[in-house]
DNA sequence: AAGTAGCATTAAACCGTTTTAACAAATTCT
DNA sequence: AGAATTTGTTAAAACGGTTTAATGCTACTT
């Protein structure tokens, strides 16, 4: 690989003038500047990106950060992604998928700071101590989903209004009907079930009810797939107790779960049990048979608001803290119906 | 940030001795190791990744190019991504993915050499001009799908036999006594969309027979979404021929225009239109209605694979060349049926 | 004619690491 | 005891760029 002295020596100028020939941050004269060029493309060069990096304290590499545990993307995740990259793509920076085992990670011991201008955090847990690795070293920093409780008003966020949403939907199906809803929630400690699970009890208060007890299951973090945890858990849970009549799942991935052990039971959706998914999947959901009745999160916006948050945080000195709520709308397809009468 | 310098000063030693500290390289007492590590701690301090890359001259980071008219991930390119992160993830490595617009990209004109270790490229074109690129600075790549003609061993890649499947696919449907088949092919100039076409072809002439001219459409290469483009090329051919009886499709999104078109014209799958796609999604495939058949291409297996092929030419000096071929599979569900009798 | 301003170029300093070569001090070998 | 080796540490030299300050020109004022 040629360097840029190579180039200097080749066209009989200082490696300073090269640079300048490249950047355009001071004139050179139209005659050095063809020669340069030409010595450039004979050479094959091309500035070395970490070199240049280190001196302008740069990488237009921008890092988004998945919890170690999980490194599988799902439908939500792609089209975060898409989103991301999206943005990404208009303003000319990279993105750094940043997936490191935890394994790998406690074998490096010390890991060197990552080589990115800033930073999107995923799927934020309660004590997730990526916020204040980040602090520390002065690492711009924006986090998709609502971060644990210290750092609300202290660090720039995308959201959905999930306490919101899960309140609407849980309405909804009250206000079918349904008196016995059960819950497959995202994982304990995350936020994000959290947020929702809250909805989930205020719609019951607000509608003089109360939820059942033990209707809320979170799924577990490590990497079980969230169809098998739908399906095991809606199995077992409506086997156990014939009057739950609706349930709420959190991926639409789950959701199959949950239609696999109601045809096991040979319940029929939606006449004898509404499902219900978080789900973002646009193209899965209407093939669902009946079509999923879900919400839609609009994850690409997230990704692509969470990125624009970034880069403007990067533009200016300043740290203000910004929160961004992207709206969800509920899609009502086929999988929700008033519960079935009871006969004797 | 603090940097080695500032650690250095806080202990009391040099700066080499901090880099030993931390890299264990040459022993440093037990002592002077704690004093370091303590004053390292105390000022959260982390070694710079660039300046660190400078002189190891290595990063550890493999990048992922997609070509730059698309930057919208499908399901195939997700699933391949998860099978290149599973990976990185196991090797301690990081990836790098890399869609910058044509735009940008000839607004810098004199782009740097991307960070990366070696790279893995993506849908490549006949007449690609990246690989020659890479060549050209001595970058380890791996590509998946096959590289052009010039290149074909002279760079490792994985691909499925595109050929060969494709022939079996056509082969199938002629068995079931199709003989005007519609094949909406993946854009001209890619090499899968050549291979698949001359597999397409073989599988007539090896039947003895002989493929309908104008039947082999293919998708533009910019950003026209599949689905439009299987709903309006489908609907046209099929308004216009109606000797067409089966269709095969790129993609399953593709797949699912068709059968948009097919009801919009009153056709029934399979009975009077069998529908087949080069699909990779068996979450979607199987809800669609009928089920789709299809073939399953190991997307994620293409991308572990690659990455497997590229640590690999990274570890040792020498450059060899391989070839992975990874194996498809006809996944028969209930798109594709013997065509209707004709009825006078 | 001398002073000043502007332009194109360069030598040297710098960015934050790792690595090399040198160097004492401590240990082991004849 | 003196030479040879080992051990722990350091100053200085990379790595490949950019930026600063200085320099030699030419052209323009006064």
């Amino acid at each position: 690989m040629a360097t840029i002295d190579d180039v200097a020596k080749a066209s009989g100028v200082s490696k300073g003038t090269v640079s300048n020939v490249f950047s355009r941050k001071r004139p050179i004269s139209k005659e050095v500047t063809e020669r340069v060029l030409a010595a450039a493309k004979a050479l094959h060069y091309k500035p070395n990106y970490w070199a240049r990096s280190l001196v302008n304290r740069s990488t237009r590499i921008l890092g988004l950060n998945i919890r170690g545990e999980s490194f599988q993307f799902g439908q939500f995740h792609l089209s975060l992604m898409n989103g991301v990259l999206r943005v990404c793509y208009e303003h000319g920076y990279r993105l750094l998928v940043n997936t490191l085992s935890p394994a790998y990670l406690s074998r490096v011991e010390h890991i060197a700071s990552d080589p990115v201008d800033g930073e999107i955090l995923l799927d934020p847990l309660e004590g997730d101590e990526r916020i204040a690795d980040r602090f520390h070293i002065g690492l711009p920093v924006v986090i998709v989903g609502r971060p644990p409780g210290p750092y609300e008003g202290k660090v720039s966020y995308v959201d959905n209004d999930n306490i919101g949403m899960a309140a609407q939907v849980t309405r909804y199906l009250l206000d079918l009907g349904h008196r016995d809803i059960l819950f497959l929630n995202a994982p304990a400690g995350s936020t994000v079930s959290a947020d929702r699970g809250a909805g989930y009890a205020a719609a019951f208060w607000q509608a003089g009810l109360e939820p059942k007890s033990g209707r809320m299951l979170y799924k577990p973090l490590q990497d079980s797939p969230s169809h098998a945890f739908g399906y095991e858990s809606a199995l077992a849970a409506l086997a156990a107790s014939p009057d739950v009549t609706a349930v709420i799942a959190d991926t639409d991935t789950m959701a199959l779960g949950v239609y696999k052990a109601a045809e096991q039971l040979g319940l029929r959706i939606p006449e004898q049990l509404s499902v219900f998914a978080f789900s973002d999947d646009s193209v899965l959901s209407p093939e669902f048979s009946p079509p999923l009745t879900g919400v839609r999160l609009h994850a690409d916006r997230l990704g692509a608001e969470a990125t624009r948050l970034l880069l403007e945080q990067l533009g200016t000195a300043e740290k203000s803290v910004k929160r961004v709520l992207v709206p969800s709308e509920l899609v009502i397809r086929g999988s929700c119906a008033p519960p079935a009468p009871i006969y004797p």
